[in-house]
DNA sequence: CTGGATCCGATTTGATACTG
DNA sequence: CAGTATCAAATCGGATCCAG
């Protein structure tokens, strides 16, 4: 007996809706990234480690169908298209904090320590 | 941010980290029931909708493993186990009502219609 | 520069059988 | 009752190639 449908997906609860809209391994770092600023594909890609040229393409895909950014494309060549963050996306920000911290919090309980990069 | 290391994994960022936590599909619906009361496997087993034996037992494991809740194991026969949520589990209660209001938030943005279950 | 499409191995999950 | 073990199916993700 399923909660309720969407996209052909059936989900048992909210929070499993939520985050099936921005988590993920990568959605939340993408819209972390543009939460102050507009960003093109390239810096994006430069900026955020390890995510494949797939999984950019497919999660930026993804936010857009579901309103939390906004993609600009200017009919210049080579191709120019600037993401930018949207009032939905803008409000799950704050979410994300919130994990992010929350996050930070059970590093710390768990004596995480950083590695650095190269 | 840099990256780290836990458990053989590697993570990019705190919130990746956090959901690794307590994220995935059934991590918050076990901790969210054992939020106010103990409860059995099967009592689990049976209010958690579609939940199949071996995610249950394996979630449970990990959730035990990281301190997010006690398993109390009863030297009787038939077996007896209640689960409890921990300190550490009762912080992660606070996040997990945080996702959820947030998720219904999004569900009415979408028209989802909620059902009176969960 | 941006991004779609495809192949394919890795990882995750479901179904089922078995146990003290 | 509360698990473990095993195998197969499904899903995910990385690498690669093609294109406007």
């Amino acid at each position: 007996m399923p909660d309720f449908i969407y996209n052909n997906k059936v989900y048992y609860n909210p929070v499993e809706f939520a985050m099936d809209r921005i988590g993920g391994t990568w959605k939340m770092p993408i819209l972390w990234r543009l939460r102050d600023r507009v960003m093109r594909y390239n810096e994006l890609k430069k900026d955020i480690p390890h995510i494949t040229h797939k999984m950019l393409t497919t999660q930026l895909r993804e936010l857009e169908e579901e309103g939390f950014i906004h993609r600009q494309v200017y009919a210049v060549v080579p191709p120019k298209v600037e993401y930018s963050i949207t009032q939905r996306g803008k409000r799950s920000i704050e979410i994300i904090e919130i994990i992010r911290n929350y996050g930070l919090e059970l590093m710390k309980e768990f004596n995480i320590e950083e590695k650095k990069r190269n």
